[in-house]
DNA sequence: CGGAGTTAGTAAACTGCCTAGCATTATCCA
DNA sequence: TGGATAATGCTAGGCAGTTTACTAACTCCG
């Protein structure tokens, strides 16, 4: 334990800090109520937030109608608009950009469509053009924004890098932290679609309430991210979760049963074959549900060795197949009781697609918590790297 | 983030709690040593350790023969001697106890072996009587033991009961917990033994350096235990690692590739025939050979799928096999660089036996360790449930 | 309309902790 | 024996948070 001494200097940051945390995600509070919450005293928390109004950190507003007996008191909010972030989603189909407030409102969002078959480059060109119009339309510039966090498939190691694999055509040859860097100038990272995907449901999704997720992507491509004790889990190499790369684990045939169950209109494109066999299973169609029955048996193997391995409270389903989930999920189960020893809990994701954008904004939040939390508290301003 | 507010009475608690972590492991240190590996103030730290001293968690050592200029300093020195623990390793075959001091230092130890066929009661009761004689060598009451951790195989729920399955015949009917704890009053836990071999090969093994850790221990049975980000992972119901029950998994059959392989001797039992054959096999027996590359190519399943599922830093190879792991790590390396993107360290253990018991030290440390984070660092006395 | 009751804001006294600086003590070496 | 060195011990000063008490602002009700 590398537990260093702490001066008072340190312990006046530190409530500082709590009382920052006090205010976020909380309406307007009175100094009485921010006292009960943090443990402080009232003499101490007046004159800590008052240091956070004058630094930028905290706004006042002053008290209106009261609707109780008693001198109406003055409330404090977090200004959570000194600071934004922007989230990321680039996917093969689609860019996705979201921006949002310290305490993780959106203010702006973007979507794209891209050419699958667009290089790296061109990409990242859009990428770019989608970024400027976003910081347009809410009136920002580069300066304003604290952090960046990018999703991309793929496994992505410790320097924002494809260099395992990626689905998305050349995007190993580039270096998106380099170029968003250079541009904003505030911390950026690069990070696996699933992992943030994983992110966004213990956020704003389906398992608010779970310490340990196991993700399982489920679309076209099959994936996964590992939420274990609170915390995103990436592995020594940022690989954690590609148990799809085992060969006795069938996940990248697995579509392959949706694609190729007969009926299948032959004009369908990929996505659009899975989504009518699931819409035919519904209705009972018995060549259908075999074709997703088949599916659920290959899915299972893979989800089956991420929950023995890790014994999770909730396993998310979630990515472009999620809608599909009231076919989905009962097979799913099923097949899984015959692997695991302890079933876990099976939800479906409700987030749709925007799941790895949000995941990606709630990263660049983190990663702005950790700069203050290191960091003595200054007035507010973009962290630079 | 539930971040409470510190008062300087809160300050003075963590920091003597610094000063204690700062002596604990290290050579009896002056004043200026631990003012300098804590970052307090002299006149702080002084303050702070004479406390400690009347409170009996340190104890001073006067300045002796002086080597160099100057007048020679005060050395004070954790009590590692003010409480103890106790790591009990419940197997099949054997039952062993150790007894250590609050520093980790062995104290006392002793092995029994056990009759297989045991019912609960007689292992438990066999347990008794180890411990009895560990007290008593020791010269120790139950009242000196501050907690206790026992280790035995199966999962281990969080009330410490095997209730999925355990190989020790009728243990899921038994309380470990509730009989111990009746006997000492102390904190008590139960733990898997592969999770805490994987805790042992951290603290004193292979693996110090490493903070992502696939333990996989190797024997008649095959298990794992995982550490990621440097703490213990239990699984929310207890089951991480539990890969084996998979069945695309085949490592119930793997050591049967050993025992079945032709040349064995008739009379060899299970474990002394899987030492013949990783014996022949290192001599160049063709049959042999094969045999343990049969057994590498199912153990190697298992541990690709945990290897993909978490991109740990090291895999340790334990148990009863680890002994062979000249013969069987080359082979397992080259199986698992078929499956794995990106493929770990492999170590194999030098702990042996033993590092059962080891982990179930470290984790009652830990326990003690927890309770003094948690409640005001009294006078030193056994923690009470 | 004004006083009682309630709640917010503020000031002062007090306690506790850390830091800085200086005097004191003990040992070694010339 | 005296100077250099390094550790201990002590005192003053500053800073943070708590407690307590007092003032300010507002509602309710007679």
């Amino acid at each position: 334990m590398a537990t260093t001494g702490t001066d008072p200097a340190r312990m006046r940051e530190m409530n500082q800090l709590t009382i920052v945390w006090a205010l976020r995600g909380n309406p307007p509070s009175t100094v009485t109520e921010l006292a009960g919450r943090t443990g402080l005293s009232r003499p101490a928390v007046d004159v800590l937030v008052q240091q956070l109004v004058a630094e930028g950190w905290a706004e006042v507003e002053e008290p209106g109608a009261s609707s109780t007996v008693g001198r109406p008191a003055r409330r404090y909010r977090f200004r959570a608009g000194a600071g934004h972030v922007l989230g990321i989603d680039v996917g093969v189909h689609k860019i996705l950009v979201m921006l949002s407030d310290l305490e993780g409102n959106l203010v702006q969002s973007l979507r794209r469509p891209a050419d699958p078959e667009a290089g790296p480059d061109d990409r990242l060109a859009t990428v770019d053009r989608c970024v400027d119009e976003v910081l347009r339309e809410a009136g920002m510039t580069a300066a304003d924004i604290w952090a960046v966090t990018v999703g991309v498939t793929g496994p992505v190691d410790a320097s924002g890098r494809t260099s395992l694999f990626t689905p998305l055509p050349g995007w190993n040859a580039v270096d998106p932290v380099a170029h968003l860097t250079e541009r904003f100038g505030c911390p950026v990272q690069v990070e696996n679609d699933c992992k943030l995907a994983a992110v966004a449901e213990r956020w704003k999704g389906v398992a608010q309430d779970a310490d340990d997720i196991v993700y399982v992507l489920a679309g076209i491509r099959t994936g996964a991210g590992l939420i274990i004790d609170g915390t995103l889990r990436r592995g020594h190499g940022g690989a954690a979760g590609e148990i799809g790369a085992l060969k006795a684990v069938r996940w990248l045939d697995a579509p392959g049963h949706l694609a190729g169950c007969p009926g299948v209109p032959s004009t369908a494109a990929q996505g659009e074959a899975a989504a009518w066999v699931f819409r035919a299973a519904r209705e009972g169609d018995r060549a259908a549900r075999t074709a997703v029955r088949r599916y659920a048996r290959d899915l299972a193997v893979g989800v089956a060795a991420l929950t023995l391995t890790l014994d999770p409270q909730v396993v998310v389903y979630g990515g472009g197949f999620s809608r599909s989930a009231d076919v989905v999920l009962p097979m799913l189960r099923q097949e899984l009781t015959k692997h695991c020893l302890r079933l876990p809990e099976l939800r479906a994701s409700t987030l749709g697609d925007e799941s790895v954008a949000l995941g990606a904004l709630r990263l660049a939040l983190d990663e702005i918590d950790d700069r203050l939390l290191g960091g003595r508290l200054a007035a507010p301003a973009a962290p630079r790297v």
